[in-house]
DNA sequence: TGAAAACCACCCACTTTTACCCACATCTAA
DNA sequence: TTAGATGTGGGTAAAAGTGGGTGGTTTTCA
């Protein structure tokens, strides 16, 4: 279960920290790849495997676009000794990356933040709407 | 798993760079042929051959254009040392190559695109359907 | 047919990027 | 208080990417 948010900044190398809690959730290697509102995900190789396997089995030629905005833009990560990551160039922009970053956990998955734009959603969300949408779970 | 996204450009003896990433999966030589959307693909040579004899088991009257389509384009082509591959004129012509060309990663196969003409179809695609998609993945 | 031109495979050289290693300050928990 | 874990910075060797030379073969054209 990955939870929680942790800072870090990019080192003048490109380096990222990414957070000593979740390494083990994520294995030895994982992928990142683009994702929506403009920030990146952090799958653990066999959940990426299965989404792919997902997509893939619906036909090579299907949702082409889709296997693109996923699969071109994915990377493959190890990070080194100290627990760091380093990111394609085209990554980091995507998400803006350029020194404060956020990571956050989301259960199976982690998000890989632009820390200014992270606070700005932050501030932005609407607890009314939250509310009902967990209300809605009939939990 | 090829993934990534990769810049290169075509050199003045016509040699196209190949990812460094990539060779592993699509072995000492592999296939390369026209695709949908004014792309070119590369296959591993058994991938090709596997979808060749899906093709051909259909029966060898049926499906013609689509055999003429992927067969009388295809080449074999086999890296230099330095990783570097060399397209035929019609392929190049078929993609649209000059100069500025994009590798991208998509699982089990490659595109090779013209720069300009990725990432116009990058700008081009809608968030909203893609997250559509993936939440129909049912992942 | 023969010479010039084009093509291609095979080298080597150089620059940039990345991977790998070590050092050290800070934090955490026993 | 101290040992181990965590986060940050930097040095160095290897890998990746790019450019070009050379010699042999094929193609072109007078």
């Amino acid at each position: 279960m990955l939870l929680g948010q942790y800072d870090y900044s990019i080192d003048p190398k490109g380096r990222l920290n990414f957070p000593a809690k979740f390494r083990e959730d994520m294995g030895d290697s994982f992928i990142v790849t683009r994702w929506l509102d403009d920030c990146l995900v952090a799958f653990p190789k066999e959940e990426f495997q299965q989404m792919a396997q997902l997509l893939m089995s619906k036909g090579i030629t299907k949702n082409r676009d889709v296997q693109r905005f996923l699969f071109a833009a994915a990377t493959e990560v190890e990070p080194d000794k100290q627990g760091r990551i380093l990111l394609p160039a085209k990554l980091r922009e995507h998400a803006g990356l350029d020194k404060e970053v956020t990571i956050i956990g989301n259960m199976n998955h982690a998000e890989i933040w632009n820390t200014q734009a992270w606070n700005q959603r932050q501030d932005a969300m609407d607890t009314e709407s939250i509310a009902q949408a967990i209300d809605a779970l009939d939990f």
